[in-house]
DNA sequence: ATGGCTTGAGTGTCAAGA
């Protein structure tokens, strides 16, 4: 089974490009972020006629996830339970018995900004939230657009991110405090290139340069982190023509 | 040099992203 996490900065621009990377990539499961639209703007339609079941949980102008799947979407569950949040960011459901949670963390914008105080409120609320979902659903995968780079050796200049927006201590400990719960990052079960980034800014030539950060990730909990053969990001869609600023994550799994 | 692009909204030019 393959699980694969992708921010594409808006479903309607980049559309032809999720459409093609699900023929090249072929997931069982696709976590999506930004999608930037209502429900009723999504393309439900030309998604299934793909071969995916789709579930949406959008917004005008920002925000939106949704996960596809080839199987069947079972329990569907939207946002953070108990948690007052007008930002569509949670959407989570079962897929061939794995609980797919798929997040758009928010971003922060600039350390001890109002938005960095609601980036921590809402990181607490969603670890609140998953040591209950794990327990109810044992074999879990928290996929999505973290934005938070959780070691120096995911930035390509620490020295210049020290404490800045996206690696800043209290980010990072609550990236920890994901892992205390039992998960484990997928990406580093396994040798990976030096400086491998999932972000790169639009500006400055940043991706020709690998001028990055590695902000998306696939958490899994222990029953599943055991039957994960692969993890990789695939850069290949941020190689095209108006490319999300983000390229997919994509972990294997066996039965 | 706090900019540099891209998107959505909306038709001016700005907020937001990371």
């Amino acid at each position: 089974m393959k699980i694969a996490t992708w921010n594409v900065n808006s479903m309607k621009v980049r559309l032809p490009h999720v459409l093609d990377w699900l023929a090249v990539a072929q997931p069982d499961a696709l976590c999506l972020q930004e999608t930037k639209t209502e429900d009723k703007g999504f393309p439900y339609e030309v998604l299934q006629s793909a071969g995916y079941q789709v579930i949406h949980n959008g917004q005008k102008t920002y925000n939106g996830v949704a996960i596809l799947a080839r199987a069947e979407l079972a329990n569907a569950s939207r946002d953070i339970p108990g948690f007052d949040d007008s930002q569509k960011r949670v959407i989570a459901a079962t897929v061939d018995g794995v609980r797919v949670v798929c997040v758009y963390i928010p971003n922060g914008q600039e350390v001890g900004s109002e938005k960095y105080a609601y980036k921590l409120k809402w990181l607490a609320a969603l670890t609140g939230w998953l040591r209950e979902e794990m327990q109810r659903y044992p074999r879990l995968a928290l996929l999505g657009d973290f934005n938070i780079a959780p070691e120096n050796r995911d930035v390509h200049d620490p020295q210049a991110w020290l404490g800045q927006i996206l690696c800043s201590e209290p980010e990072r400990d609550a990236f920890r405090r994901f892992l205390e719960l039992g998960m484990t990052d997928a990406f580093r079960l396994f040798d990976q290139p030096e400086k491998s980034f999932s972000w790169w800014d639009y500006r400055m030539m940043a991706f020709r340069r690998n001028i990055g950060l590695r902000i998306d990730h696939i958490l899994l909990s222990t029953e599943l982190s055991s039957y994960c053969t692969a993890c990789n990001i695939d850069k290949a869609p941020r190689k095209r023509e108006r490319p999300s600023d983000h390229a997919p994550v994509i972990a294997e799994l066996t039965s």
